[in-house]
Order: structure tokens, then sequence, then C-alpha cells
RNA sequence: GCCGAUGUAGCGUAGUGGUAGCGCAAUCCCUUGGUAAGGGAUAGGUCGUGAGUUCGAUUCUCACCAUCGGCACCA
């Protein structure tokens, strides 16, 4: 039996050999560094016989893939550990998941924080014992009256529903056993001590509410401490720029119990919607859109009719108003609106495509566990518009509103941006016709505007298939902002039609799109990826001028109002407080430039610049400074 | 909505069955200091809300509200 290295070179081994033997044939070294082997292509415990020629590769901990095994291993660990200390405590599912693992487990009673510390100790003790794991294969009914006996339902219920082609896997670790499709470390020594345990949640059996709930423990796993170290600094480091934190820190908004889920924007916070608010506005405007406004309260009927009340009613702010014995709904989406606007008057296939945007204020009823700071709120503002097309425009408009919202990722400081394609799901209006249509038609242009994307079967929204885009942030977290959505249902549903060259009537189609989605949200992105610093054009102060002296009050005074005519948002600070406290305090601000200003500055008209961030000082020209602030404070899109 | 945790001054925190401290910020005074905290004084809290237990509750119990970590949800 032949055995191909990643080098090519063969070896041949009786039938029967184990990832062991060849590891132990190529090196001892490779033998004790082997985690699992792989042929071809295939995971393969390195104590489980070789059946047949294959292109072998041996994993060992140096390798990118070792992480996600060492997690797999670690969930296992988990389990023996909660097994151990908990007697009664059932087993369901621990898969290796980003940055580490997790464990679902079915008790009575609530782990609590204090149980962590707990686990993880009898977690190293299971390592430091090496257990050593061993494979078998059961027969299906076996396994089932098996787990069932022990009291392991859910483990029962899993075996149950794996294919009849597959085999019944379960592995030992000492005289621990679990189903599992492995593969696994050869002991349990190999998944090294670089884990931590950091979190207990409720998680539903499948992932289904409908069903039980489960608890589950989440934990880290890395190769080594220094790993393990680096993560736990990146969270750390994720927490200080966390935007509730940084919010407060810079008086940007704040959120209270009378209003759960909406947002005061305090004045520099809403500088700051302001400039992003304009940027969008005139990129929007170049892209031929018109700007529109409007109402927020729509007659319960234009929901039906859209399809809205039927699925998410339950999820709409309603307002009865006495008098008149009507409903009212708090919209929810502006799409509905947009229609009728679309409807006054005649229109006719020249006007098309029609391209109406607007900021659009909506108020969902999220669930209360959904809320999470300003990334998800209960009142938001969508960067909304609709553009009523042709069948054939589709690809055009498409693949223009990807130009334009890539252009406005990469003004606002984002370059690597993902895409989905999701497609009907299980909920939806119109037939499947229709939806092959639009599913077509937005898959195309999807790739005419040479977009690479994956496939979110069954994610698409009740009335057609989405686009999503998905921008990362300078910390690598991912954050799904803009998306595009091909609609043919809604149109016709509310009515809405065209005089086409045939001279009859026609639906149009609807394009519903949005570049940063939700204002609340992006601006809660944007303060996360920037860790407050903004750069200059959205800094909401931009410049403070801080004395050293009373002396040079007068003069601050007179460089603060030219700033200001020059269209800098600027704040004096004139406080009797010395130089080294008034640093401090603009750079824990997070004002991009402070302008120190002394009896020297006063005498010579100039001013001393510090940047954010750096030490060095320039002493400039008034004039020059200005005229220096002024062009780096122009936005992207008027450079 | 579900599981769990948390809620003390603007912010960050300590603490207790006998009506609460500390740091920063704030206010005032001294200091006019040249690039990441100068000094002193003062003021600020019905300890999330409501009920219960108790002679007495911020502390114990229950309910509710909000927030946080997840799950589920996200037109």
């Amino acid at each position: 039996m032949t055995v191909t290295l990643p080098d090519g070179k063969a070896l041949t081994f009786p039938r029967g050999v184990t990832g062991n033997d060849v590891a132990a044939a190529i090196g001892p070294g490779l033998a004790k560094a082997a985690l699992i082997v792989e042929l071809d292509g295939k995971e393969w415990d390195l104590f489980r016989p070789i059946e047949q020629d294959a292109n072998i590769r041996i994993i060992t901990r140096k390798d990118e893939k070792a992480l996600e095994l060492i997690r797999h291993d670690a969930a296992h660990l988990l389990a023996m550990a909660v097994q151990d200390l908990f007697p009664g405590t059932q087993v369901t599912i621990g898969p290796a998941i980003d940055d580490g693992f997790y464990y679902d487990f079915a008790r009575a009673e609530a782990f609590t924080p204090d149980d962590l510390p707990k686990i993880e100790a009898r977690m190293h003790e299971i390592v430091r014992q090496a257990r050593p794991t061993r494979r078998e294969v059961w027969p299906r009914d076996k396994a089932v009256q098996h787990f069932k006996d022990i009291g392991e339902s859910f483990k029962a219920e899993l075996i149950a529903s794996i294919p009849s082609n597959e085999d019944v896997s379960i592995y030992w670790h000492g005289d621990w056993h679990d189903l599992c499709r492995g593969p696994h470390f050869r002991t349990t020594a190999e998944i090294g001590d670089a884990f931590k345990l950091t979190k207990i949640s409720g998680a539903y059996w499948r992932g289904d509410a409908k069903n039980a709930q489960l608890q589950r423990i989440y934990g880290t796993a890395w190769r080594d401490k220094k790993e393990l170290d680096a993560y736990l600094t990146r969270i750390e480091e994720a927490e200080k720029r966390d935007h509730r934190k940084l919010g407060r820190e810079m008086d940007l908004f704040h959120m209270q119990e009378e209003a759960v889920g909406q947002v005061f924007w305090h004045p520099n916070g809403h500088t700051l919607w302001r400039t992003l608010e304009n940027y969008i506005r005139r990129r929007v405007g170049e892209a031929g859109y018109n700007e529109i406004k409007t109402p927020l309260l729509f007659d319960r009927k234009l929901w039906e009719q859209s399809g809205h009340w039927d699925t998410f009613h339950q999820n709409m702010f309603i307002a009865e108003v006495e008098d008149e014995g009507r409903t009212l709904a708090v919209k929810p989406m502006n799409c509905p609106g947009h229609i009728q606007v679309f409807k006054q008057g005649t229109k006719s296939y020249r006007e098309l495509p029609l391209r109406l945007a607007e900021f659009g204020s909506c108020h969902r009823y999220e669930p209360s566990g959904a809320l999470h700071g300003i990334m998800r709120v209960r009142g938001f503002v969508q960067d909304d518009a609709h553009i009523f097309c042709t069948n054939d425009q589709i690809t055009g408009e498409t693949k223009s509103f990807c130009e334009l919202l890539l252009r406005a990722y990469r003004d606002l400081g984002f370059d690597s941006v993902k895409v989905k394609l999701s497609t009907r799901p299980e909920k939806r209006i119109g037939s499947d016709a229709v939806w092959d249509l639009a599913e077509g038609s937005l898959e195309k242009a999807t790739r005419a505007a040479g977009l690479d994307f994956t496939f979110n079967h069954g994610e698409g929204a009740f009335y057609g298939p989405k686009i999503e885009f998905t921008l990362t942030d300078a910390i690598g977290r991912e954050w799904q902002c803009g998306t595009l959505q091909v609609d043919f249902n809604m149109p016709e549903r509310l009515g809405a039609t065209y005089i086409g060259e045939d001279g009859n009537k026609h639906a149009p189609v609807m394009l519903h799109r949005a570049i940063v989605g939700s204002m609340e949200r992006f601006i809660g992105v944007l303060i996360e990826h920037y860790a407050g610093k903004f750069p200059l054009w959205l800094a909401p102060v931009q410049v403070a001028v801080a004395t050293v002296v009373s002396d040079a009050d007068a003069y601050a005074g007179e460089v603060v109002a030219a700033l200001k005519a020059a269209g800098i948002r600027t704040v004096l600070d004139t406080d009797n407080q010395t130089v080294n406290y008034k640093v401090r305090q603009h750079s824990l601000a997070k004002t991009p430039y402070l302008l120190v200003l002394g009896r020297r500055e006063a005498e010579n008209r100039t001013v001393t610049v510090r940047k954010l961030g750096v030490e060095k000082q320039e002493s400039l020209a008034l004039d020059a400074a200005i005229s220096m602030l002024c062009a780096e404070a122009v936005p992207p899109d008027l450079r």
C-alpha cells in the first residue's frame, strides 16, 4: 500500500498502517508533533488504520488547521469536565467556532459564573491525565438504545437523525465517551493548556426557539499561551472601542428607560450624524436620486395590502385613534410610502428608472433581547431609496448601485466588503415563477457588477431576493450594512403602474436599496471602527484651541472666530489649567487637532499645532494653519 | 421573547440589617503654568421601581423595569 506525501514522495506500508506509523517513519519529531492526518483531504485519526492508497498530509500544531481541531477536542474536554463535576448533566453538541468552541448541556440547575473556573480546572486536570482516545463504530440501533439507556436523550435523537449511509462513530477519551464524527487527538494531553472558558448562555436545542432551552458554555482555545493572550488582549481592545462607552465619553448620545431602543443624539453625535447624512445626500444626489419625505403613520389597510401586516404586525407600533375608530401603524419601512409617491400622476416608461430616496425614520418593535446600544434599536433612520424600473434596467441599476456603495464605503474608511445573495425564504409572497425571475435577474446583475458573492439560501425578504453587503472594520469584525433587494411583488400589490412603449399599463420592478442601512447602526460601526478617532471631516469637534496663559485669551478668541468662519468645528478652552492638563483632556476627548496659544503665539500671530496621537508640535502662521485644516476637513466626495 | 448576570452621585467604583464612602468630573479660591492629571475648599445620593419580611431594608424575599452576555428574531 502506498501513501504519497505532500512533496510527492511515495512510501510503502502494509495495509492497516496508522498515521502514527507513517509519521514515525518520517521522523520522531513529526511523530511527536502530529495531531491528525489527512487522507486525500479527509481528516483521519492518527491511531485509525489506513486501508487504501492515499495522499497523506500530517497535521501538526503549527498547521493553520490545528486550531479547529484543538477547539473540537477542547469541546469534548469541556463536556468531560462538566459530566465529571455535574453528574446527570446531558451532553448535546459542541462544535468549534471562530476563536473557540462551545458545548450545549441539558441540566435542570443553571450553571453559574462561579462554575467556570471549577470546570476549567478540571479540564486542565484531564489534559494532564492524557486520557487516550479510541474510536468505535456502532450499529445505529445499538447506539440509539445505549444513549437512551444512559439517559442521554438528546444524543439518541441526534443519532437517529444521522443518514443511514453514515457510520455511527463513538469516541472514547479514557472511560468517557461521546457520539462524534471525529477526528480526535491521540490523547487529551495534545489539547494543550491555551484555553479559557468565557461565558455561559442559554441556547435552543437545534437552534429552534420552539425547542427546549439548553445551557451553552463558551470557551476560547489556541495553539499556545501566546496566542491565547493575544486573543484576550484583542477582546480587551474591542471593549475599549465599544460605541456605548465612547458615545458617553465623547458626549455623542445617550439612551434611557423612557425611550427604550431609541437614541438621544447630543450636539456632538448629531454633528456626526449630519456630516454622514449630508455626505450620503450628495453622493445619492449625484447618482440621480430624488430625495423625498413621507409620513410616519399609515392606515393599517396599507400594511395589509403590502403584506407587512401579515408577516410583521406583532413587530409594529400601533396607534389607535379613538375618534376615527381606525388603526394606524408607525412605518417599519419606507417602501409603501414611496410607492404612494410613485403612484401620483401617470408615469411613463420614459421616466424610468425613477429613483426615490429618503432618510426614512422607521420604528420596529424589536424583541427586547435583540436591543444592543445604537447598533440594534427600535427607532432608526434608513438611508433608503427605491428604484422603480423596467426588467431591462435591473442590471444597469444594480451595477451603478454597487459602485455607489463601494465608493461610499471606501470614503468612510472601509475597504473590505463581502457580498451575499439571499434567495427565497419559506414565508413569502408571489409565485415561484416571479421568484425565479427575480433571483435570476439579481444574480445576473450582481455578476455584471463584477462582485464575488456567496449564497445565503432561504434568507431573502418576503417580497424578493436580496444582496447584502458586509464590511470589515479595523479590528476584523464584520458588519452587515448595505442591501439591495429585487421586488416584483410590492408594486403590483399596491397598484403602481407605468405606461409602457406599447401604451399599456405595466407594474414596474422595484429595487429596495440602502448603503449604510440604519444610520444609528452605521454610526455605531464608525465609532468602533475608528475607536472614536474620526478622520477630520467626520470628527464632531475638529479643533480645540487652548490657552497657556490668560494673556492669550483675546487672541484665542480671534483664532476660534477665524476657524469657525472657515467652517471648522472648534471649541475654545481658556480654563484656568495647565497645558499638560489641557493636552490630556483634549487627547482623551479624541479631538483631532489641538492649537496651543501662549504669549509667543499671540505676539507673532501663530498657532502651535498638535495632532492627536502625535507628540511633535508644529508652529504655523494662523492663516497657514487654517488653510491646512480646511484642506484636510473637506469631505472625500468634495476633494 | 428565552436563559443567566447586573442596577449605589454625571462617570468609574467601595460597602453594610441601624438612613452610605472613595476617585474623576462639577462649583469656588489659590496658582498664569509651554504639550497626557498643580494645590486647597465646597456641593452633589429617597442605593433602578413597587410590594413584602423586620422595631428598622440600600442590604433579605418577591414582582416589575432597564441594562449587559448569549440564544432566538431582524421586512
